[in-house]
DNA sequence: TTGACTATTCTTAGTTC
DNA sequence: TGAACTAAGAATAGTCA
């Protein structure tokens, strides 16, 4: 049959449609490549089938494009302030959602920057700020912080205060108790001071210390 | 002069390049488009150019298209075990530290998802773990609310040991005061129990209420 | 930079195996 | 599925405006 012009819409037939997808994603990762090389241009590209299997190109490393793209997208968003943090509640599910809040808001404020760097305390962190984020970025970024310190200054505060009142501190001997009920939380504690959550039947993992309980 | 066929390799000149780039960049988008509207696929597409100049496609909402990205690239990441949470120490900078270490293990671990679902407390948080998250996701994560619950629960307790310690409560006028002077913490203070921060000359944000220091 | 304008090359719809 | 074929479109290198 002669070949015809086709229409640009969605391809009825299923064998068609799959058959189609298969030689222009060809097409397509082959253009993307050659523009690449061409043009020494930085591409990224990933196209789901609509049976939601993933294919995917990139000129250089995926996840730094996917940073470079966040940076370069989100500036409109850092003109929000952020939502007020509230001390003063004590519960255990307000703390928690405190925390997811932060948790988010930090996300979405440093992109995926905090990942790469490897970052592993806060002088890094305050590196960051200092070196290459925009001045939307670092105001919003110094907020963030301050309400960062807010939290866990609260917390530290706190922590002296009873450390104060109740000195001298007691030494107990926990091994084998069960320390904590609620939560998720580990339900056995070892002699030298640590405690342990299990995770199946086969492995538990240490979640930390008992120092802290012993103030 | 009659058209020749060209080698795909990076072009010398640089207006050559330039012309190039914009009209097979053009060509690249089209096609991805028509990819998309014929085979029903989702296409995420961004272009740097050499000198840095961002140029993006999706077919649906260029955020999601990453996350489902993410999600399917990263699963490798989650066999390892979440780092130590060290509770006991209660210094500022080691807060600050755990709280930035658990916020990108979190970030992690759930890709964007939380930002999606505008996920606004514990409950939501806890269907998305019943939901849709793989078998090792769901391991992972109760780890890692385990530790979680570890630390809210440290500072619940404090606080209401703190509360009962120093009942009853007295109630104090803080209008103007500098409560704290610590990191970039809030100088000011108004007189209906607001706490705010100055940002830069001419505006203040709200930080939250005194009512945590009036225990 | 941005449009046109070809002559060519490249891509791919329709088909067969 | 996938590979091969082929003629009809589409894209584009080179050029000029």
């Amino acid at each position: 049959m002669v070949r015809q012009k086709i229409e640009i819409k969605k391809i009825d037939s299923v064998t068609a449609r799959q058959v189609t997808f298969s030689k222009r994603r060809r097409g397509l990762f082959k253009k993307a490549q050659e523009l690449s090389t061409l043009c020494d241009a930085d591409i990224a590209l990933f196209v789901f089938s609509s049976t939601g299997k993933l294919y995917d190109y990139s000129s250089s490393s995926m996840v730094q494009l996917i940073q470079r793209h966040n940076q370069q997208t989100q500036k409109s968003k850092l003109g929000q302030q952020p939502s007020i943090f509230r001390p003063g509640s004590n519960s255990h599910a307000m703390l928690s959602k405190q925390l997811v809040e932060m948790t988010i808001e930090l996300k979405q404020l440093m992109g995926e920057d905090l990942e790469v760097l490897g970052m592993d305390d806060l002088m890094k962190l305050e590196k960051v700020v200092e070196g290459g984020l925009s001045p939307e970025r670092k105001k919003y970024f110094r907020v963030w912080m301050a309400r960062c310190d807010f939290l866990t200054m609260q917390e530290s505060e706190l922590m002296e205060e009873n450390a104060r009142l109740k000195q001298p501190a007691e030494k107990f001997d926990f091994a084998g108790d069960c320390v904590f009920q609620q939560g998720n939380l580990a339900e056995s504690i070892t002699n030298n001071g640590f405690i342990y959550c299990p995770v199946d039947s086969d492995t538990s993992l240490k979640l930390g210390y008992v120092c802290c309980i012993l103030f």
